[in-house]
DNA sequence: TGAAATGTTGGGGCG
DNA sequence: ACGCCCCAACATTTC
């Protein structure tokens, strides 16, 4: 064991060992590391994503413990447990992964004023994005608010830091401090959670990069299309897994280029640039949340505020239920609930039916998302619910509103998709799945479908909601 | 990564 | 053969 000053390793959305930048500079130091997580209630997450951060926890523990470590667990004020941490340990540096959230970063330059007036060497590292977003401006020194200029930017850049390695073994102090253990966390509480999610995903899985590769070599190909149609895998599924950092977005990025040097087949150029843009919508995600913090709760255009939105809890509960009478909207939000994801095709869809048909504030709807997604992120959240409001930098234009039976037909035109998250519609024929209240009351008799009983009637008509939506927008706008 | 309304064109039925 | 109407198909504009 070591006699030397050690020095702590906090870890927060960088749950892995491969590329960890944190980790990396502090292996550098040739000291004694103490790594350590801690659950802050303050800034708690939702049930699905807990649940998700409790197995991505233990897979890190046992990445660590397997490179000859451990993983501290604390719970409480990051401040104080700090504080105290520092002073019980005498250790000589805190290393941790940067977060452009507005909570975290007040949060962290306490800390770091608090352990600096100690005499405690301080420094942050970005272990979540491409890009530090504080460096990227136009080039009149302001943010970017504009998708393509932003994307156009980026690419111009030099590349982001090639991925190192993880360290081969690691060394822990003489004496370790207190520590809880995970289960104490309460992570695990909601057994609906844990049974759900667990039939449908691995999280927690370490060879995550597996399932990357997979889909390098089997999804790439057809990506511009099968992403848009819910009822396939199509997409790489990553979301969950980069939020909590257990596959680095740097890793990704360069195997992508790598993939697109070795493949120069027709067609994957291309195929590879659409996924690359789906990576770099979550970089401006980010990046914008980090230069508007006040976007977390307030729409970005200040009109916005005097919209008037129609707050009806029973409208709200139908569409958390998945219980609208419009098939996709309902697959989703069952999707949703049963699994803790929903297909990013069908967010859209719902979204744009809980704020323009529904006339409900999208904040709702980015506290239901935040609740139930596995892939929860604040950023990304809030990012799209106002891109879907209208509200948001770059958005849809507030009169884009979809239209749920179209989008239904022209993403699962066949109903696989509906068919699997509502039964109760699975025996009727393909030219109704998206709009049974227009199938007559013999095909609906021989599909054993009762609307407004075995299925609910549409709780608007989507021709008057609609433009009920563009009326408001205009007395907003007057 | 929208959809509806409105405009235009051209072929065919029909008196 | 001609003019008229209808309407599908496509394009453009509007919300």
């Amino acid at each position: 064991m070591n006699t030397k000053k050690s020095m702590l390793v906090w870890f927060r959305n960088n749950l892995r060992t491969e590329d960890n930048i944190t980790l990396a500079r502090a292996v550098e130091q040739d000291a004694p590391l103490i790594p350590l997580f801690i659950f802050d209630e303050k800034r708690d997450c939702g049930s699905a994503s807990r649940l998700w951060l409790y197995h991505a926890l233990k897979s890190f523990e046992r990445e660590l413990f397997r490179l000859g470590t451990r993983l501290i667990f604390l719970k409480g004020d990051s401040r104080i447990i700090l504080a105290r941490l520092a002073s019980e340990t005498g250790a000589k540096a805190l290393y941790w992964d940067r977060s452009y959230e507005p909570y975290q970063k007040e949060q962290d330059q306490l800390i770091q004023k608090d352990l600096e007036g100690w005499g405690i060497r301080c420094e942050s590292f970005n272990d979540t994005l491409l890009f530090d977003p504080a460096q990227i401006r136009t080039r009149q020194g302001t943010p970017f608010k504009v998708f393509t200029a932003f994307w156009n930017h980026c690419t111009s850049l030099p590349e982001p830091m090639l991925p190192v390695r993880a360290p081969q073994r690691l060394s822990g102090p003489a004496k370790w401090p207190q520590s809880k253990r995970l289960e104490d966390f309460g992570l695990r509480d909601k057994a609906r959670w844990s049974n759900k999610v667990e039939a449908f995903w691995e999280p927690g899985n370490v060879d995550v990069r597996k399932n990357w590769r997979k889909f390098l070599k089997e999804k790439l190909e057809n990506y511009s299309h099968d992403r848009d149609r819910p009822a396939l895998e199509g997409t790489s599924r990553l979301s969950p897994y980069l939020h909590f950092g257990e596959i680095s977005v740097r890793s990704i990025w360069h195997e992508m280029r790598q993939y697109m040097v070795q493949h120069r087949r027709a067609g994957i150029f291309r195929e590879a640039e659409t996924f690359l843009r789906q990576i770099v919508w979550r970089e401006f995600a980010h990046y914008f949340l980090f230069h508007f913090p006040e976007t977390i709760e307030h729409p970005f255009r200040k009109e916005f505020e005097k919209f008037h939105w129609k707050k009806n809890s029973a409208l709200l509960c139908a569409w958390r239920k998945g219980k609208t009478g419009y098939p996709i909207v309902d697959a989703g939000m069952r999707e949703l609930w049963a699994t803790g994801w929903m297909h990013n095709r069908v967010r859209m869809i719902v979204a744009s039916f809980l704020v323009k048909d529904l006339l409900q504030p999208w904040q709702e709807g980015a506290q239901w998302f935040l609740e139930t997604l596995v892939d929860a992120d604040v950023a990304n959240n809030v990012f799209g619910w106002q891109w879907t409001a209208g509200c948001g930098a770059d958005a849809a234009p507030y009169f884009r509103i979809f239209n749920p039976i179209l989008q239904g037909e022209k993403f699962d035109s066949r109903g696989d998709y509906v068919r699997r998250w509502v039964p109760e519609l699975s025996k009727l024929p393909d030219r109704f799945i998206h709009k049974p209240w227009q199938a007559s009351p013999e095909i609906l008799a021989k599909a054993g479908i009762r609307l407004g009983k075995d299925y609910p009637d549409p709780v608007v008509d989507h021709h008057q909601a609609r433009n009920r939506a563009l009326f408001n927008y205009a007395r907003m706008k007057k």
